[in-house]
DNA sequence: AAGGACTCCAACCGCCGACAT
DNA sequence: GATGTCGGCGGTTGGAGTCCT
């Protein structure tokens, strides 16, 4: 039966298939997971399932476990510098979100695969270009340093963001912010070099000053392509620009 | 204020590989 | 080797919330 099994016993037969629950989780089936989990871990989800008394699928609990429920899950909006960091990884792996994921501490592939579908995709379409493109991700960079300086002016300080900005160390991707970065010399973006192991001159160098100050002419044309400030401003997170700014 | 359009995201689905029997 | 079960992954969808007219 369940090689994995945990010394409980219910029905496994179509049954109780059917009598599955389906739907968004209440409040008392989060609490009987959590805690479930907190005296006896996670895996197994089938047998954990059934002997929490969930009427879900082990399916069902991993998901709720894993993209809602975990400790460690980060909530609210994606920084800028995780913005640019799923920009780049994308160009690198494609859809592997769980991957991507991976150098996102606390980000769920769920909630990447979201935000690429929801933001990037839509952004890229207003651009007509592909987001996996050295120009699109160019046009990223260009905008973030030009938002960014446009509030380091006086009058640009922002609010603080209500999303955190940390986690990005503990050997973890991590691209550079204006804060450290220097952008006005002539650094460029090797330093974005996402893992040692996993050096790839080629992308790493793919932003580099040079590129983004002298884009073929591309920027020329911004106000043709949906960068008129207000459109790629609603897209793309410009609190992180006055928080960059702040840390300076 | 109302209702239609749009956005966002939690959750489901189907597929696949790993592993046990 | 065949079969069944499980966990994980990427794609898709339904509905709640928000925006717009």
């Amino acid at each position: 039966m369940d090689a994995h099994g945990r010394g409980c016993s219910f029905g496994t037969g179509r049954d109780e298939e059917e009598d599955m629950r389906r739907g968004p989780w209440t409040i008392e089936e989060d609490i009987i997971l959590v805690n479930y989990i907190a005296k006896h871990g996670e895996g197994r989800w089938n047998s954990l399932a059934r002997c929490a008394g969930l009427r879900r699928t082990g399916k069902s609990c991993r998901l709720r476990w894993l993209n809602y429920l975990r400790p460690d899950v980060r909530r609210g909006n994606i920084t800028l510098e995780e913005q640019l960091l799923i920009l780049e990884l994308h160009s690198r792996w494609g859809n592997r979100w769980s991957k991507i994921a991976q150098h996102l501490p606390g980000r769920t592939d769920n909630e990447i695969k979201n935000y690429w579908r929801t933001r990037v995709q839509k952004q890229a379409n207003h651009l007509k270009c592909d987001p996996n493109t050295k120009q699109f991700k160019d046009a990223m960079l260009h905008l973030w340093i030009r938002f960014w300086a446009a509030s380091a002016t006086p009058s640009g300080s922002h609010h603080n963001p209500t999303t955190t900005h940390q986690n990005l160390t503990d050997g973890q991707a991590c691209l550079p912010t204006p804060a450290h970065s220097n952008m006005g010399a002539t650094s460029d973006f090797r330093d974005s070099d996402l893992h040692g192991n996993e050096t790839n001159q080629q992308t790493a160098q793919v932003s580099s000053l040079e590129s983004m100050t002298s884009p073929s002419g591309y920027f020329n044309h911004e106000h043709n392509l949906g960068f008129g400030g207000d459109t790629w401003a609603s897209t793309w997170n410009m609190e992180e620009f006055g928080f960059a700014q702040q840390q300076q």
